[in-house]
RNA sequence: GGUGGGGUUCCCGAGUGGCCAAAGGGAACAGACUGUAAAUCUGUCGGCGUAGCCUUCGGAGGUUCAAAUCCUCCCCCCUCCA
């Protein structure tokens, strides 16, 4: 390790929102740096949703510069957690996953981690481990420690409250159980999102009455999704998982925009930060297109995932399909068994599974967005010689090779 | 236990007897423009070989020529008082 303390902390704390504090982390370093200790690295996750994405690569990425300076991530799993669920107001009931689904979604979650993470300093953990062991004596202690009206500084309970929304006693104890999770493992730092800032607190609260050193609370920004408006989310689709294809995590960084785009350099990309503002400078001079901009981080975040090769691949496909108008190179074939000499388009395309029915076909075709051998049809009844074969294109990206016989 | 408000097409949400496959917004999809940008504009947006028919408005029955709308019972969500 030959970066200093303060060049450790800089890259600890690049992109960071709150850092309580920096003093702290620095002495942290110092003295892990002098006994040859590593830290303990907490962070926590959801039990069910095994579908990482980009969002969730903010924090790991984080983790991962962590262990890049030695220090031990302690990943955890919060599977007892879970079935209370994190207090968001939206009361939705949880079905309390088995022992076999939280078993399968652990492993899920390492093939993804383990693409970013050094799986020799990472410990994957399940806070049902201790959490099953407390006693209710021991629960209710916990409980004691808090009272009402400092939870209700949580900015989620405070507005239910004042605007008499329901809170359940049990959501209290999410923060608290959380806290006490960084108790049971000793943690030294906390990494969460910036809307996990007070649960992560919580933990400071809970070590020091359990006479332990306060953990250091690092939070990370929510990373926008494709829209550039709403969190990046599986549920509203406007995600980048980290496990797509090569062609569809190009494709999809290629698609945002030019103001997200630098949001994702920012967050996502280990592009120096002085370099980051180059880009920008470069572009409002008009000395750099925004396109070959946004290509250099598509090609930077699709290689993290798979490989340089692969990213190359992607590029190369995407101009083709897309700035060339050619085809790709895979395309999906179909054969149709047919004994009639010619097909309805619009039966066609159903079969081939293009759209989902006939009545979309037809808005299609009307559309002028379907292609035969690149020929555009705009006749809703049109037929299709049922020989040979026909190469179908529908709308920019979806394409078919039909094989009759 | 009492009380009040609700459950509508992917989401939000209007609709209180026919003009309702159901306003409006969002999402999505297509076209134009482009850098597959974004933004914008236009169109589509339950199913069906589609000027017609079929299935939908929490569930089951009923009234009516006609029900998302009225009646009965049931299920579910939320508020407030206890």
């Amino acid at each position: 390790m030959s970066m200093t303390i303060d060049e450790q902390l800089a890259l600890l704390v690049r992109g960071a929102v709150d850092v309580i504090s920096k003093e702290e982390l620095a002495e942290k370093l110092k003295k892990s740096n002098e006994s040859g200790t590593p830290l303990t690295v907490k962070a926590g996750f959801d039990p069910t949703a095994p579908d990482l994405h980009l969002g969730h690569t903010v924090l790991i990425q984080k983790l991962k510069h962590f262990q890049d300076l030695g220090h031990a991530v302690k990943f955890l799993i919060g599977d007892f957690t879970g079935m209370i669920g994190d207090p968001t107001g939206k009361s939705e009931t949880r079905k309390p996953l088995t022992v076999e689904d939280v078993k399968r979604n652990a492993e899920t979650y390492k093939e993804q981690i383990f693409k970013i993470l050094d799986p020799a300093k990472t410990e994957v953990v399940f806070n049902s481990a201790w959490l099953e062991k407390l006693t209710a004596y021991e629960f209710v202690k916990l409980a004691s420690q808090l009272t009402v009206a400092r939870m209700l500084e949580r900015e989620d309970f405070r507005n239910r409250f004042d605007n008499e929304l329901p809170i359940s006693i049990h959501e209290f104890l999410y923060p608290l159980v959380q806290g006490y999770d960084s108790v049971a493992l000793k943690a030294d730092v906390e990494l969460g999102g910036t809307d996990q800032l007070f649960n992560l607190l919580m933990g400071r609260t809970l070590q020091k009455t359990w006479g332990q050193a306060p953990q250091v609370v690092l939070t990370m920004p929510l990373l926008e999704g494709l829209d550039g408006v709403n969190k990046m989310s599986k549920s509203l689709g406007n995600y980048i998982g980290i496990t797509e294809s090569a062609d569809n995590i190009y494709g999809k960084v290629l698609s945002i925009s030019d103001e997200l785009m630098f949001r994702y350099y920012e967050l996502l990309s280990d592009l120096p930060v002085d370099d980051i503002g180059g880009l920008q400078r470069d572009m409002a001079a008009g000395r750099l297109h925004p396109k070959t901009i946004k290509q250099q981080l598509a090609r930077e975040l699709t290689a993290r995932f798979h490989d340089e090769a692969s990213a190359r691949r992607a590029e190369e496909n995407f101009d083709k399909v897309f700035k060339n108008h050619e085809m790709p190179d895979e395309i999906p074939e179909y054969s149709c068994r047919i004994d009639a000499e010619r097909i309805w388009l619009a039966k066609l395309l159903t079969e081939a599974g293009l759209v989902k029915g006939t009545g979309e076909a037809r808005r299609m075709i009307k559309q002028n967005a379907v292609s035969l051998d690149g020929k555009k049809v705009g006749d809703e009844g049109h037929e299709v010689e049922a020989s040979g074969e026909v190469l179908i294109k529908v709308g920019k990206r979806r394409f078919c090779r039909v094989k009759f016989g």
